[in-house]
DNA sequence: CATGAATGGATAGCGATGCTGTCCGCTATC
DNA sequence: GATAGCGGACAGCATCGCTATCCATTCATG
């Protein structure tokens, strides 16, 4: 298959997917002549793969970039690489996966730098004690947990330091969760296919229940305040 | 206060203040003078909500933009007034949140459109059931339950329909989320904080969660792979 | 084997986004 | 009255994800 086909088929217009084999999103195809290259099924899924990641999982290029990097990278042992692969995909969700690297000149963002504030240091602190709870084996700085650092001192900071009570509700379903994921991606023969679950079941696991959340907010907004039937 | 000493507490530099003002993100600040004026503790702590709704949920200025005209939005009935907010809060996920707006020309894309494809009909169909199985007050066309059937398509689509059987794991896990969160949202009084409330727990909620399913996994991962201790 | 479309490869440009820098005339404060 | 900071306007910038153009080559078709 040529480009065009595989274009056709995805419905990626022909630059884009010039665009994304130089930035190694896809492979090269295999050249039958100096200016002619064929492209296989890996192509295309891994083309939807990249599409998928960008549109519904909301990753850049690059981190996608990184994110297959892993997929491909055939060494190490399995329980490091789902660590790896999952690991890459914490940051785009910890700051927002736009713009960027941009910490240094901001005293109250509390991230990674120097001088932790307070709401950072209450924040580790909880999350150290639910870690413990919870008898999770997580390492000291798993990305996760650091993403969860911060997205709790940004609530503190805004005024909601009470959600963290809710955080052992949280944990409990994130863990029935994360136990289904593993169930999945545990189904997975080969060790290609297994790291590009993990990859899939992350991002693409976020959306789907962060549109679960919203669903059964909605439902239980209906059951408190609108006692009459909705107007469907 | 002035916009020096805003920016001195926030860590926010004066010149993007300005930037969130002209967008209207922030309120303009009571002026003292034809050119002085002076910001208060809701300002600093608008302005707060701004940051954390731009790293930690990853929300574009716009949409920021809507998202607050919606809690400043003092009219209608609470139900309906947390469903818009909410509801509001879905494409940022659904779409990456990155760039946006390019539907026309992505033929696989199997989104908004006239023709929806295969894995689109079948994705709106299992919703459906779902909705149907766990009696979700939800009304047809809900924008979380669209970005389910994307998310659920592009699954397909990425070779991964599979994931499909997760689905009542994870809606078992998101009511128990939906109800924790509507437990802390009613908490509020003033309907300004209730709607505030929903808008917070909502993204930064997500965050929370996201990180968390990547520790539990972590851990799971660890207990199904590394039978070992980890190197702590 | 001539012709037109498509290809691979390279490079430049574009539109959106989230700021940032500069300038202005004014004001508050010492 | 000097100096710092202010509000306001506007232009500019870096990044990102493409998109457009060009070129020589190759393939499909008559």
């Amino acid at each position: 298959m040529r480009i065009g086909e595989l274009s056709r088929r995805t419905g990626v217009p022909v630059p884009t997917i010039k665009y994304y084999l130089r930035e190694g999103l896809l492979p090269a195809g295999e050249l039958t002549s100096p200016n002619q290259a064929s492209y296989g099924e890996g192509h295309e899924r891994r083309l939807r793969l990249v599409r998928a990641l960008l549109e519904v999982g909301g990753l850049s290029v690059a981190a996608i970039g990184e994110v297959l990097a892993a997929v491909d990278d055939k060494d190490g042992p399995v329980h490091e690489l789902l660590g790896a692969a999952a690991t890459r995909l914490v940051p785009e969700f910890g700051d927002g996966g736009r713009g960027g690297g941009r910490e240094a000149d901001s005293r109250a963002g509390g991230d990674g730098g120097g001088a932790p504030d307070a709401e950072t240091v209450l924040a580790r602190d909880r999350v150290a004690r639910l870690i413990e709870a919870r008898g999770w084996r997580i390492e000291p700085g798993n990305k996760a947990a650091e993403a969860l650092v911060a997205a709790l001192a940004s609530l503190a900071r805004v005024g909601h330091g009470g959600f963290v009570d809710l955080l052992d509700d949280y944990a409990e379903a994130a863990e029935r969760v994360g136990r289904t994921d593993l169930d999945y991606v545990a189904r997975r023969v080969a060790r290609e296919d297994l790291v590009e679950a993990v990859v899939v079941g992350t991002v693409l696991g976020d959306a789907v229940f962060a549109a679960l959340r919203r669903m059964a907010q909605v439902d239980a907004s209906a059951q408190m305040f609108g006692e009459e039937a909705p107007r469907a």
